[in-house]
DNA sequence: ATGTTTCTCCAACTTAAGGTGGAGAAGACA
DNA sequence: TGTCTTCTCCACCTTAAGTTGGAGAAACAT
């Protein structure tokens, strides 16, 4: 280690993924405002961040999960069966506790939202490319709350998506192929689910929790 | 002006308000990657935003629309009534056309979405500081559409908000101290407004629609 | 093999929601 | 003054939504 302070360690090589141009080129602004942090790749959409990383195998991967073509937890999973040992920090707005664990499911190292500073981001990408799992306090009370909460089968999934699109008993009965005592059946079995009492506040709830976006 | 290349025209000064930390501290450094554009001032909530014109008086406000304590509309019209002239761009993410159509009612003098590249945001401010208004296609397009949808009441749009809590109307009758009978009447009329043929929809379209939020 | 879960369906019931038509009072505006 | 809108309320009716208590079949795990 015999070098002068202009040179450097060993740059940690980041790629970002964030489909906000202007937020994007921020965010790569930002970073390379820190010595010793490089971006190699940026990307706009999940299939592109696929082949970028592929390309690149960045040390960082900083993703937002609202993506063009698809979740940015699709892009976590398929960037991990490229590599298992991938790091990737994801950095995104509050969109409902289903995401958080969904990504930390997908194998994200760490949680960030939008809200935190420079600094914190910086220390992050510094922590994890160290090898630590970051989780916030915020993420880890968010994933705490979701033990316990009984899960939506498949079907209920899909009748809560119907009703998210405002479709009546009859409506979701004829495009699921079923009768409307079934579609009956399901919503009242995710009504207790969900803990809720009718289908106006299934539907505020599914967006609110991020079980299904807009 | 005998000056040498280093020396710059004036520059064009700018606030930044923005509530998520990273993005603003991204969108400042990238601002000031461009040569004559100096960020004079950023804040993250309402009330600082108007203190901080208050005390700068920046050429350019880049303003979010969704901010700690407030909307960014308020801001916008507190701004405005400072400084009839002041320069406002807004840049957010897409909410709704409401509040498209807020923001310029308001004053502001460009809508961008953050999916804009960072030519377009620099080439918009400097058309913006130059007097023009700036209103991309997009944007025009929506405010266009709007043209002919029937304006929300006061009170229907309070049942609206309840609706959207997910309140019965029984509910909602006592919490507005009036009657059921009242209640379903603002209910019909507000269901013919958005076009709509039940609560839920109701609820979504106006989630959907940025004419309540959340 | 047996239990569990999920998906399917039914009947019958209660209640909430939505539709129709009308009407009186208050305020805004021309 | 008269008109318009908004807000308020009523009665009556129809239908959609939600509740209860089942039950059979398939898939899967122990």
């Amino acid at each position: 280690m015999t070098l002068d302070k202009t040179t450097l360690p060993t740059p940690i090589r980041i790629m970002v993924v964030e489909d906000h141009n202007v937020v994007r080129q921020g965010l790569v602004a930002l970073i390379e405002t820190e010595s010793n942090f490089e971006v190699v790749a940026q990307s706009d959409n999940c299939d592109e961040a696929i082949s970028q990383f592929q390309k690149h195998h960045p040390d960082i991967t900083l993703m937002d999960l609202r993506l063009k073509g698809g979740s940015g937890v699709t892009a976590i999973q398929r960037i991990r069966e490229i590599d298992i040992e991938s790091k990737i920090i994801v950095l995104t707005t509050y969109d409902g506790d289903e995401d958080i664990y969904k990504a930390l499911q997908a194998g994200a190292r760490s949680y960030l939202l939008k809200g935190v500073s420079s600094e914190e981001l910086i220390s992050t990408i510094r922590a994890v490319h160290a090898g630590k799992s970051c989780i916030p306090t915020f993420v880890a009370q968010r994933l705490a709350e979701r033990i316990g909460t009984e899960q939506l089968t498949g079907r209920e999934l899909e009748v809560l998506r119907h009703i998210v699109q405002g479709r009546s008993n009859k409506e979701i009965a004829v495009e699921m192929h079923i009768s409307e005592a079934t579609v009956k059946s399901h919503i009242n079995n995710l009504l207790s689910k969900l803990m809720v009492s009718d289908r106006t506040q299934a539907a505020m709830t599914a967006i609110q929790r991020g079980i299904v976006h807009l």
